[in-house]
DNA sequence: GTATGGTGATGAGTTTTTTGCATCACGTCT
DNA sequence: AGACGTGATGCAAAAAACTCATCACCATAC
């Protein structure tokens, strides 16, 4: 797209911060990109960047000129995914954020469902930070999102949410382990294991034991879910973790318990599926989704585990 | 805006229906502008257009991509107006359609009232029927609308509704003159004097004779509201008007009264002030669409004459 | 039938725009 | 003070866009 590659480095340029740099990446040479950074900020009668001795920086009119950029960017990339729709092969590009803890298992297992039918279709998934996720639905850098959490930005659209409340593990040979519901109080003293980076299940951790004034006893804390689990297979630790949902399809081993907590000790937990609001999804995207909600209505009854 | 300008090409082909047409009132050679179309359609990988002997016409490609563009052009001044917006003066264009009965009285006012305070803000009022205006909408030809009737598209966001009680008037001396309401079979046998061209009014008085299955007795038709008051005033016949909050704000004749017809004999119309789903207005559009939805609320209690 | 007037497509040459190189002017950090 | 980074600018070359003349096609009119 001609026209639209003008815009992109603008788009660019703001990214980069220097317009050197951004030259450098795109190809070509800063001087016809500062040109055309001059000749679009003449044309909209207002500079665009402020010139800083260490780069460029968006003012307050760029940042209004560079959303629109990015909006007209997807949405003209949605426009030739709905044109490509018509003639029958779906084509297109999919571009999903979420958290790494949610991007595993039910995802990847989706997203091969759908290539098995529409083999054109390509997935970018990227792992980050909500705070990243969200930075990326405004700058219109992703279609879809998983987040995690109940406060959402009110620019965001909420296609499906899924309560998730936490659950311990333990051996089965663990005292506790017989239990129907855990309450806090009941593993105070006993040793646990706590995720590390894992902002969703962890906050809902702290924010329990915030709320009953209680203090768990942490043995040992890692980021890696699956050491969690082989490691609570020859201890008789506590671990916790979010129902498989979205998470974890593969095997839990059978030498443990799953067992959810008890609401009035600690929070449920909100995922959501969302994408911007205001903006019509690509062919693949929407239809990607769609193919979500319908599976996660199908699993919701059974899988609770 | 250079980028624009190119797109801008393709949305006048698409109107005029032929690439020499448009290239004449681009004041281009129609060879370059064929040469834009075939290379655009080589970028988008479809032909936009179909080939007829007498010109060209979008196909369903074309259709989705021109919507788009048009999109994107008033989403583009939509910018601009706001980055202007920055610096303190507001500058803009506002662009309203409207049935030429609503068009009048209360909307002149409250231009003029706006345009006292920001004169370097302009309008273009277009008075146009219904169809026309909706298509006006779609199309992203205009800013603000007023439509007359019930039943609306649902890609048009509703930003306020008035409700209109259909009213009679007739001389003061009249028999029926010193009704509070008055029931459409009272009518019956006396001669009335009905609108033409007027959509909404026209259309209300039918529905209440089909409802009622009385026909009403009529003596003269005019399109000219002015004419009809005039002409009341001379032979006691019976006209029929919509209130006058958005349409007449002068003085109505002293020899005339009005009278609301029983609800049940006729049902009431509604304006609506609306606006395109899903698009931010303009700085300028956006404000005078605040002050006349402000001054709506103001007026309400008072006149429903 | 064929002539005429309309349409869009195409090749060659010209004009306009864009790009690249070298260089300047200005800050910042060492 | 020197080295290095930044964006801005004059001038020549490259690229893109435009114009003119012409073709092929299709309707309609005569």
């Amino acid at each position: 797209m001609r026209h639209l590659t003008h815009l992109k480095y603008i788009d660019v340029v703001a990214r980069e911060g220097s317009i050197r740099k951004a030259a450098e990446k795109l190809n070509i040479t800063s001087t016809a990109l500062n040109r055309r950074i001059l000749s679009l900020e003449e044309e909209v009668g207002t500079a665009l960047f402020e010139r800083l001795s260490s780069g460029v920086r968006l003012n307050t009119a760029g940042e209004l000129f560079i959303q629109h950029i990015r909006y007209q960017m997807t949405d003209l990339s949605r426009v030739l995914s709905q044109i490509a729709d018509l003639s029958g092969v779906r084509r297109g590009h999919v571009r999903i954020h979420a958290s790494p803890e949610l991007s595993s298992g039910f995802l990847p297992q989706q997203i091969a469902a759908y290539r098995r039918e529409f083999p054109s279709v390509s997935f970018d998934i990227y792992a980050r930070k909500t705070a990243d996720t969200l930075k990326a639905l405004r700058e219109f850098e992703t279609d879809i999102a998983l987040i995690f959490g109940d406060s959402l930005p009110s620019d965001v659209h909420i296609a499906a949410s899924i309560e998730q409340r936490v659950h311990a593990f333990m051996q089965k040979t663990h005292p506790l382990a017989r239990q129907k519901t855990l309450r806090l109080q009941e593993m105070i003293g006993q040793p646990v294991i706590l995720p590390q980076s894992d902002e969703g299940l962890l906050g809902l951790i702290e924010a329990g034991q915030t709320q009953s004034h209680l203090a768990l006893n942490q043995a040992i804390s890692t980021d890696d879910f699956n050491w969690m689990l082989n490691y609570a297979c020859r201890e008789p630790v506590i671990g916790f973790h979010l129902p498989v949902r979205l998470l974890y399809a593969r095997k839990l081993p059978d030498e443990l318990a799953f067992i959810p907590i008890d609401e009035r000790d600690m929070p449920g937990g909100l995922i959501h599926l969302v994408h911007t609001k205001g903006r019509v999804l690509p062919v693949a995207a929407a239809k990607f989704l769609d193919q979500l909600l319908q599976n996660l209505n199908q699993r919701f009854p059974e899988e609770t585990r």
